[in-house]
DNA sequence: ATTTATTTTTAGATTAATCTAAATAATATT
DNA sequence: AATATTATTTAGATTAATCTAAAAATAAAT
């Protein structure tokens, strides 16, 4: 049976996936650790928990990789996390840069009736506050093509659909400066030396940016011109 | 510190404040352990616990009962469950029957502020889709007067703000005789030999309620006409 | 190819929460 | 008052999740 998912385990599950998704490379130990802000001898008990239960692949010293029960469990907490802040942003009014710990909560709550309702309140949404995309009751996403302002050529134009760091210092500081998601941005110039750039948001007046910060920042291409 | 308590935890006080406050007397091993779906042994060693952390009363032999601390936890909990359910059934249309399980869940998640703004987000809800009432922030709910049908007087009119039971077959039995929350209700006649009842409901046809249902079923006394 | 450094794994403890079975205390019954 | 019954507590084990410290394996550097 289904044998019920603690929760500690299910966050390993989400730890794995989200490492893996960079890299897409089986998850070191050491990786997984710190990810999950624990021992590397904590992240090896319960690797090879998890791997008792058949949920990741794992042999000594090669790393974890998620089996094809453990992705589809990761992928529905990542959706019922995605959701959750999607409701608390929209219909509780929160800031996009307090919902992440709620969520963090929310994600365990186990009933599969309570998200297709959730989901169907809120509007069958795509993509969470912070534009990361939610994955279906089937765990497919539609994955936008993305770039970061970092890396985008000069002239490009697009729509911030994501920021790729949950510190809230960050987030505080896009919203001083307008930045948020659904914005238009134009990328108007960028140093080489140090690579910040200028850019405009919905066509306002010249802004900068550290490098630091317009890595951050995910844009959807939508005009070069 | 506050120090975070477990849901374990929160769920024994819970109980404990559940349980007296029918009796109103300290609450004994054996009772708790059969709310909490334990042995007695497992009972007497959080008994133990949460004593040492003051959060209720204990001596030996003697029972628990909650101290102020504890008091004020147990009503939280019990605030947020209720404060869930009138989510789940308002927002998301869950039956009445089907949402104690997913509160029970929901009640433990820990942010103040995303009470607060559930809350609000539901209008100060004073009561659950079960008629019972909703502790305030302070842990303070407004008393009604209740009666149960099976023991008021002929001719008693009032609104059913209660169920005083979360049996599923009840609830559904209750559906199909079009009785919920809200109904207004008039006691027509009592059958002195089994004591069951006949009433209407929303000054609808004559139905009838064995004494075992009109038990359960509370209301506020409006009118004795 | 050795040596050094890093990563990974194991061994052994700890804490919360639970259990079974046995012992003790409190009540109830003769 | 002595005995039987019931309630409560303790003793000793178990499991999940964690830790520290030590051992073993792998990778990197000389
Ligand atoms: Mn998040
Ligand atoms: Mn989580
Ligand atoms: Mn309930
Ligand atoms: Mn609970």
């Amino acid at each position: 049976m289904a044998s019920e998912l603690s929760f500690t385990e299910e966050n390993y599950l989400k730890a794995i996936y989200h490492i893996s998704a960079e890299s897409n490379e089986s998850v070191n130990t050491n990786a997984l650790a710190e990810s999950m802000n624990t021992t590397p001898a904590s992240a090896n008990d319960m690797v090879k928990r998890l791997a008792q239960k058949n949920l990741i692949g794992y042999q000594k010293y090669k790393g974890a990789t998620l089996l094809t029960k453990g992705k589809k469990i990761a992928l529905t907490i990542v959706r019922k996390h995605r959701l959750w802040e999607v409701f608390l942003v929209d219909k509780l009014g929160f800031k996009w840069d307090e919902v992440h710990e709620i969520a963090e909560q929310l994600e365990h709550i186990k009933s599969p009736s309570l998200i297709k309702r959730l989901d169907k309140f809120l509007g069958f949404p795509t993509m969470d506050p912070h534009g990361d995309p939610i994955p279906n009751e089937d765990g497919i996403m539609k994955q936008t093509r993305r770039a970061s302002i970092a890396e985008v050529a000069i002239n490009t134009r697009g729509i911030i659909v994501a920021v790729n760091n949950d510190d809230t210092l960050l987030l505080q500081h896009l919203d001083s400066l307008g930045i948020k998601l659904g914005s238009r941005v134009g990328v108007l110039e960028r140093m080489d030396f140090d690579g910040s750039v200028s850019i405009s948001i919905d066509d306002g007046p010249k802004q900068f940016l550290s490098k630091a910060v317009a890595e951050n920042l995910m844009i959807t291409l939508t005009d070069t011109k």
